[in-house]
DNA sequence: CCATGTATCTTATTTTATAAGATACATGTA
DNA sequence: TACATGTATCTTATAAAATAAGATACATGG
């Protein structure tokens, strides 16, 4: 087990002009900022662990992590938030669904277009390599007092209109 | 500007088994991990829409993340923090330095190795793309109170033990 | 009904990443 | 010191993934 830790102060971790970390005072929201960069650096890493264990490529899992957070999407709502082209994400959904794990259904809002669902079976090997990570964040989570955790909930209330903005909408 | 709104209830945004979000009474602490995973999935998208302006690959961009959170590496540790085989990281650092992003210096602990550093001139136009979400964030962060944010930064030293274990040791 | 726009798919081509092997240096042991 | 083994990076042929351009089918608004 690393006993590897990280600076607690605050007197540490702004991302400055000469684009690194420096010593020195900073306010708590910009501490706030550079743990939010590196917990997204941490999960993009981790992501992509998971994604090479299970013979995923990077867009593949962001498809079914969309799809599992947001529910059945279309293909063109797939193409914005994977940053691929129509074609990317045609051949991108025929990888995943020759490999079981959705599945192309009719959109009945409209007929040129499609539903894309996961397939639960499938899903509970992915599922179980995330489970790990998640039981030990909510267990640590659960020593927290409930005034911090509603704190962190407001926070993240706050994230959601910095990214409302800059994130595809779902149109099914 | 979008209006789109999440659910801000306890009564949402629990993933269950069918792999879906279900509604249903949750616990704060699995809002939260749900929360965490919508944050990733967001930053991916937008990291996603950076790279694509500057003709970045995914891959770039964490090079490049890590390299301004972290400073200086190897290219061993970049080869962790990507995931890249260690032809794949000289291949994307070949890019980043041809682009003028990167330095190769010497490891002056290890003459095989060497030090990967950032151009902060080239930086400049990168950063940029980032400075409205995060003084956004920042301004958002500071109309919270004081206890507010020591409980966030509470809550984000306790992620650094879920992801300590699980993420690559910077070794120079 | 028609013109225009949108959603997805197809395929040739380009971009990226891998795998296998090579070189140079480090480390530990005798 | 000499040697065997291990590590860090690079090279290059090959494989995988994404793009671009174009095609088809349906939607939408006059």
């Amino acid at each position: 087990m690393s006993t590897r830790v990280e600076a607690k102060s605050r007197y540490a971790s702004k991302i400055t002009d000469d684009c690194q970390t420096a010593p020195g005072p900073v306010s708590a929201a910009d501490r706030i900022v550079v743990e939010i960069r590196k917990l997204i650096a941490a999960a993009i890493f981790f992501n992509a662990q998971v994604a090479e264990k299970i013979g995923f490529g990077l867009s593949d899992m962001q498809i079914v992590h969309v799809l599992q957070l947001y529910g059945p999407s279309t293909p063109s709502s797939l193409t914005a938030w994977t940053g691929l082209s129509t074609g990317g994400v045609t051949v991108a959904l025929d990888r995943l669904q020759k490999a079981g794990y959705i599945r192309r259904e009719p959109n009945p809002a409209d007929r040129r277009s499609l539903l894309i669902t996961l397939m639960p079976v499938r899903m509970r090997k992915l599922t179980a390599m995330y489970e790990s990570v998640e039981s030990e964040t909510r267990k640590l989570l659960e020593t927290m007092p409930q005034s911090d955790l509603d704190a962190v909930l407001r926070f993240f209330e706050l994230l959601h209109s910095v990214q409302a903005d800059r994130r595809p909408v779902a149109r099914l």
